[in-house]
DNA sequence: TTTAATAATATTGTATACAAGATTTTTTAA
DNA sequence: TTAAAAAATCTTGTATACAATATTATTAAA
């Protein structure tokens, strides 16, 4: 028992969350959590509670776990301040990034050359991840990296659609060319416009993603 | 028991961290917390959990909790992203404030007028998170809003110190002025940057802050 | 047959018990 | 007297037991 069995329940949960084997309002009850992974309720009700705070699980007292249903509202606000901080780890990413992560960055660029040409989705959906997170770290602000990858995480049950939509592969490899690009200039303004432009959810594209999100998945109050 | 004692005790914990009355470093261990509350293990270690996945708490498993240490380098980093989020609140409170809500801050930018003339620190101190919060809600941005007051707390343990230094009190009410004009003007971009720059690290008095923090207040690793 | 009230069941919240890993104290040897 | 090893103590992690609240099922009346 060298590492806590609640910590690895939580890892494994948030997992299944992000990666949408567990859909928003799935309930958790702990019970079947308990049979499932072989512990007390306790390490079960840990994990629970934790991952409520961090706001993938919604916790309603007295009445069990499921996961968090975002309301549409909710949803754009979260994206209005994801822009703004991926926005802030390009502009910073700009200013900080070492030539040796800046060559990493455009390693991660080129690894998603494949999945564009072949349309591999989830494929591609993994090299962005990591094409975004490589510019957080570049960002040198560990903090502000923690936090725009939480938030992503957050989000992520409902983007892997965005995806999906015709054409959205190629715009998006486009739109990582071009940050990388003004990344090398080190022109932080431009690399933070774009990023936020990037995510957001002021262009057109955002609707066609919002129009596309099955409402069962989405919180009734809004 | 309308109420859950875990919440209870999770509420008052987090008070008590914000307002410094618990300070960082020190220890939260389990016994003694069930005994000043007079609760079991159970609901005390669920708080600290919580606790600990907002960031308020650090859980060093199989050793206990603290109240949790903030490194320089950290703390720097969190209020660069600290900035950038009172920025956009700014920002979009000056787009979408209602004349309303604008009367509210000014009702609530004048409370502070008899704290300054009075040098009233802790006074001000309150009237201070008022005025902010205030501009969190008008962003209209509830999730913003959230996130921008949890950041604000996380950071609160160390930032009432900021205040007491010579002069803060003055500055600190022009510089909210000048933030209230900007956003009557519905000036977005003008609100933004004050808001920054009020909260911010580039400005001298952030290296004032610096140097006066208390050494073991902080964690060593920077 | 439908609805309302009550009883039975299930699930969550808290307390306590036990197990396993840290910490401290004591003992022993250099 | 100091340092290292071993034992005792303390604290945390997990399991289970009990209490309180929700949910479901059953029964009775309209």
């Amino acid at each position: 028992m060298a590492v806590k069995r609640s910590e690895e329940l939580m890892k494994q949960l948030e997992q299944e969350i992000i990666t949408g084997k567990l859909v928003p309002g799935e309930k958790l009850d702990e019970k079947t959590l308990t049979e499932r992974f072989n512990v007390s309720r306790t390490p079960v009700r840990e994990a629970l509670h934790k991952l409520g705070s961090i706001g993938l699980v919604e916790i309603l007292p007295r009445r069990g776990a499921a996961v968090r249903k975002v309301g549409l509202k909710e949803l754009i606000e979260m994206f209005e301040v994801m822009a703004e901080l991926e926005g802030l780890c390009g502009s910073l990413a700009a200013q900080r990034m070492s030539d040796e992560e800046l060559k990493q960055l455009r390693l991660c660029h080129l690894d998603a050359v494949p999945c564009v040409k072949a349309g591999e989705f989830d494929a591609y959906y993994d090299v962005n991840v990591r094409f975004h997170e490589c510019i957080y770290r570049g960002s040198h602000n560990n903090f502000l990296a923690e936090q725009t990858k939480n938030l992503r995480n957050r989000v992520a049950p409902y983007r892997r659609i965005q995806l999906r939509t015709p054409n959205r592969l190629q715009t998006s490899f486009a739109e990582h060319e071009a940050i990388l690009e003004s990344i090398e200039k080190r022109d932080a303004a431009t690399t933070s416009e774009l990023l936020k432009a990037h995510v957001t959810v002021q262009q057109g594209s955002f609707n066609n993603f919002i129009s596309s999100l099955p409402m069962d998945l989405l919180n009734d109050n809004s």
